[in-house]
Formats: C-alpha cells, structure tokens, sequence
DNA sequence: CGCCTTCTTGAATATTATCAAAGAACGTGG
DNA sequence: CCACGTTCTTTGATAATATTCAAGAAGGCG
C-alpha cells in the first residue's frame, strides 16, 4: 500500500484494481530526498519526470528578470508535481524543497502506459488535471480584485483545506514553514505589508500566530471575507463511470 | 473537415485517423448562436456540456460578492470551452458572448468515449488541460509582481500571439472587441487606470489605438517590457509516441 | 555570547482606486 | 439626416493602498 508513493495517491480517489497497480508499480523509480531550501530542478531545464511528494513542502516558483519571484504553488505530501511541464520540453518553473522532504520521480512515459491501459486511470489523472486548473483561477481572482487583508485569509484558508484532507490539521491550528517574504511572493505582497497585515487580522479577532504556528479563529469569517471554495472535498468522477468518491490532495 | 468544429480544433494537433473521426463526429451536436453580451451559463449551473468556440469571442468570469468581477479567459475561435469543469458537478465561472458568437456543444459524456476507445485523442486532450495550466500561471505571475503597463502590455501579446496561431492577426494591427472595463477586470485594474495606462504606452511608442483596433509598434520592446513567453508555438506531443507537431489553440 | 535571519515598526514615496464630470462614439427613432 | 439617449473613454482632484528604505527587536544556532 504505502510502498507506492502514486497508488497510496491515486487510491485516495478510485479503488485501483490489481492491473491498476501493476501499471503504476512498474514505473516507480527509487524515492529521493531533498535538503531544506534546495532546488530540485530550475526553470528551462530538460525534465521528463513526474513526481509525488512523500513527505515536506516543496515550492513552485519563476523569477521575473529583475530578480522578483512568484511562487504560485505550494505542494504538500500526496500532490503530484510536474503535470504542467507534460505539454513543454523544458520546465516552465523551479521547484524547491522548504524544510527538506522527500520525492518519489516517475517518467513522464509512464503517462503513455497509463493513458495506453487504463482509460480509468488516465480520466482521473485527467480529473486532477482541471481540478488543478480552478484552484489556479480561483488564486488568480484573488490577485486581480481583492485586498491584501484578503489575500492572505485565501492563502492560509487554502492550506488548511489541504491540510485537513491529509488529516494533518489540528483543526485550529496548523504550522506555517514559509517566510513571510515567501508568503509575499506567494500572495503578491512584499514581506513587509505581510507582516502588518499579519497584525491587523490579528487586531480583527481572526488569527493568532505563535512562531510558525497559525491559529484560526474564526474560520467561518475568514470564509467569508475572501469568499473561499473548498474544490477539494468532492471530485466529480461520474463521467468516467465511476461513483463519486470522497477525494484528497 | 468544417463540418466537426472539434475534429477541425484537434486536427491542428494531431493527423486523427478515421476512427478517430468517426468518434467524435458521433457525439458532436447542433451548433447554436449567442447575441452580443448574452451569458451562456451561469457560475453555479449544472452544465454538462463541453463547446468549441466556433466564431466570435466569448469570455469566462466570475463576481465576487462586492459586485466585483473577474474575466480570467478570453475565448476564441477554435478553444475548447468546460475543461475546468469537469471535474466538479456545477459551473465554477460564468461565460458570456463578447460579440454574438457560435458554439458548437458535445456532452460531457464523450470525453468518457475518448479515453475508452482513443489513448491518442485522451493524451491530446490532456496535453491541452496541462498547457493550459502553464497559461494560468504565466497570468497568475503578471497579476501578482507586474505593474499596469505591464500588465496590460502582457494581455496584448497574449491576445496577438493567439491570433496569429489562427491567422487572425493582421501583423501590426488586431481588433480588440472589449471594453476598458472588460480589460480591467482580466489584468485587475479599474476601467480608469487602464485608460490612463494605454495613453502612457502609446506616449511611449510600444501602440497605438484607433477605436477598438491596436498596433503593435514595438512588439520586442512589449514582450521584454513583461517577459512574455509564447506557450502556443509548440506542445510537447512525444510523451504520447507522435512526433511534434505545430499548434494552434 | 555573538552572528545570522526573520520580523516589526516608522516615515516617506509610489502606485492605483475612487469620485465626479465632461467629451467622444455610436445606434436609434423621428 | 439630425437629435437624442446610451455607453464608453478621458481627465482632474483626492483618497486609499502598498512599496521602499531604514533601523531596531526577536529568536535560533553555533
């Protein structure tokens, strides 16, 4: 079970058959692991693997020509990384790992045998794929229109909705590995308007933080502040034939 | 070859063999024309259709609660429209006719058929959702570290390279049917800033403007001005075991 | 303890939004 | 063909929001 990174994923949101299985251990190459802060690969490289996060928080981030960056996703153990980069030769982002963690690569050929033998499999790959795609617009709608108070309720909603699929959310409270510059360039903010806005939302009754660790505590507010979506309890799968299933990330 | 809007959309991808042909042909329904300004669903609706846009512009939205709203796509002809929602149940966005346009509907249902019966046409699908996604981000990067002028000279070079994938851009010169509003509310800015935005580029030589026609005049110095990189030129087809082939979207 | 990174705070500046009003473009009906 | 209403664009003045620069405080780690 647990000796496949992409099955233990998978499974979260289709009983795999035994052929399922076979497909997908075929292809699992040997898990690696990354220090705290560095870079798994950098953006324009040639890469053909796809990757499942074991364990840690890894980052996706660009650098714009005058050094500022854009860290447009955070992934956490379960995530599938590297879908993006199928349809280019060469990365389109970095990758890096925040507090160390641990990798486990497949080649990207691996998808031809999927989509090959198991149509099943390959819809929900493709399922996951535009699900992906509406957490990004919904990122995005909270760029373009809304204030930085907003942002950062969305951002920390975000995570704890993640958090909570995998079980690893102490309901309230959860630990936060980023910096608040990271935090910035995640949000579109410098590190400086994170911090003050850090303390106004602690002023409003939202949050408290405590080192690393956040506290919400009025999470219901926060929802409606920033008119937050949770896309990742349900995953429709009823058009590939399958009953809907409860899902994880 | 025109009588299937979405054989004429893949066909651009890929050389489909006559089965392939003869799969979609099979689900693909009465195309249907939409006047200027009107709304083809609603964000919240239950939708099972997918569309290929076959003339006019269309767009994808969404309102925040304030009455605020966000234009996170626009569509042109050839675009495969409902990817994102696939994987949910209700609409996630709403889409609405720019100036009057036709779609050409086929039920969610066949994406199922394609997976089961044509690896080849599933990857391809796929490969366009995970394309699109590097779209999203690049979009994402400009709304959260680039200023107005960048911002707006991304959403120009978006637009063109699109249009000349379709042989739609006149070198210099393309019509732009959208409003300054409609503008702001895809790059997040407000109607008056964007305004105010155009008259500095063209005070700088990068455009000019005569109604809703714009020139390109300096299209190097645009695309250095926001690190514009051109994700239509080509999609990455070998992982599915077909040699590269030029795209269009 | 001393060094390093991160966080906080203040003051000044830059950017963008808001409000308001006038001008331009365009279609429609008389 | 012109007058009118409507929508869109432009412009100015003011306000809100976020950035920059700089310095000090807090905390972790050797």
């Amino acid at each position: 079970m647990t000796q496949s990174c992409l099955v233990a994923k998978l499974s979260h949101y289709l009983e795999l058959s035994p052929s399922d299985r076979e497909l997908l251990l075929a292809f699992e190459e040997n898990e690696r692991t990354y220090p705290a802060g560095q870079d798994v690969y950098r953006d324009g490289e040639y890469q053909t693997r796809l990757r499942v996060v074991k364990n840690g928080w890894f980052y996706s981030y660009t650098i714009l020509p005058d050094g500022r960056r854009f860290i447009f996703r955070v992934h956490q153990p379960g995530d599938i990384l590297g879908f993006s980069d199928v349809a280019f030769v060469h990365t389109t982002s970095s990758l890096r790992s925040v507090n160390g963690g641990v990798l486990c690569p497949f080649p990207r050929a691996g998808l031809h045998q999927v989509f090959a033998r198991s149509p099943r499999l390959a819809a929900l790959l493709f399922s996951i794929a535009v699900r992906d795609q509406v957490l990004l617009v919904d990122q995005q709608r909270t760029l373009a229109r809304m204030s930085a108070g907003e942002r950062l309720a969305h951002f920390l909603l975000d995570l704890a909705a993640r958090l909570r699929v995998t079980g690893s959310f102490k309901d309230p409270v959860f630990t936060l590995p980023l910096n608040q510059g990271e935090i910035g360039d995640m949000v579109g903010l410098t590190n400086v308007h994170v911090s003050r806005t850090f303390r106004a939302l602690e002023e409003e009754g939202l949050i408290t933080r405590d080192g690393n660790r956040v506290t919400l505590l009025d999470e219901a507010r926060l929802r409606k502040l920033c008119d937050f979506v949770d896309r990742y309890a349900t995953l429709d799968a009823t058009w590939f034939d399958v009953s809907r299933l409860p899902t994880s990330e």
